[in-house]
DNA sequence: TTTTGTTATGTTTGTATATACATAACGAAT
DNA sequence: ATTCGTTATGTATATACAAACATAACAAAA
């Protein structure tokens, strides 16, 4: 939104937030938690994921505990014991969903960047 | 996003927010301050914009302040004293930046509906 | 059976943000 | 001059949410 509409013009940029929710609203999945589940399925194990993202074990595995409680479903799968402590794997249900949120968050971005380049003949260079 | 794709069923669906900033990033403006901003302009009073919406009068007006300084202009014009204590009115400029916020507002509300329609063949009863 | 590092979970501390409270400044009308 | 309800602003309380701390449970491998 930095840029001339009719004679105005205004200094400012459009940010924007999506994510998911249940039928009573209650907050499934946004960005945070696909890069967390992102992370776990590069790495195997949730304590790596946190430790590279920088957030805190207590509260990623309850974040992911309680989308799970709405969806339903499991998004990973962990065992813990082992040599090497434990692990935590996504389950295909959890691929899935990553996946198609993806998906659609990227149709949403082409769809904002045109809206705002139309509107504003300007390129939105925030995300 | 509650629908099918593919062989896929997800009984989630889809919020988003948006907001404009500074180049610094700074929040300048988003729905809360614009509705305000809007009975404002109905009822000519900061304190009855506040009492009819619900929000407490120190918070409205301190976002109010903040973001005229992040903006370098003003939107709203007060005056106090006389009889009926004082009044707030919108300015050109302000009327003209949620003009503007609102029409890009509807723009992007449209364009999100369309994509997730086309992504997932579903209306999204969200806002 | 001892070791190991992860998962699991309660509790406590911290931080950010909103609300509440209190009070002064203001100026037109009476 | 007094009154009035609003603007203006500091301070203090509450609430929500994130981070930190602490510790048990676990099971494969050695």
């Amino acid at each position: 939104m930095a840029g001339t509409k009719g004679e105005k013009y205004y200094n400012v940029f459009l940010k924007y937030k999506i994510w998911l929710v249940s039928r009573e609203e209650e907050n499934i999945l946004g960005d945070g938690k696909v890069n967390l589940l992102k992370e776990i399925d590069k790495q195997g194990s949730l304590q790596s994921a946190v430790n590279t993202i920088g957030i805190s074990y207590r509260k990623a595995w309850g974040n992911l505990k309680k989308a799970e409680e709405i969806l339903g479903f499991s998004l990973v799968e962990k065992h813990r014991g082992g040599q090497f402590g434990g692990t935590t794997t996504l389950t295909d249900e959890g691929r899935n969903l990553i996946e198609a949120y993806e998906e659609l968050h990227k149709e949403i971005d082409e769809t904002i960047k045109k809206t705002v380049k139309k509107f504003f003949n300007h390129i939105n260079d925030f995300k």
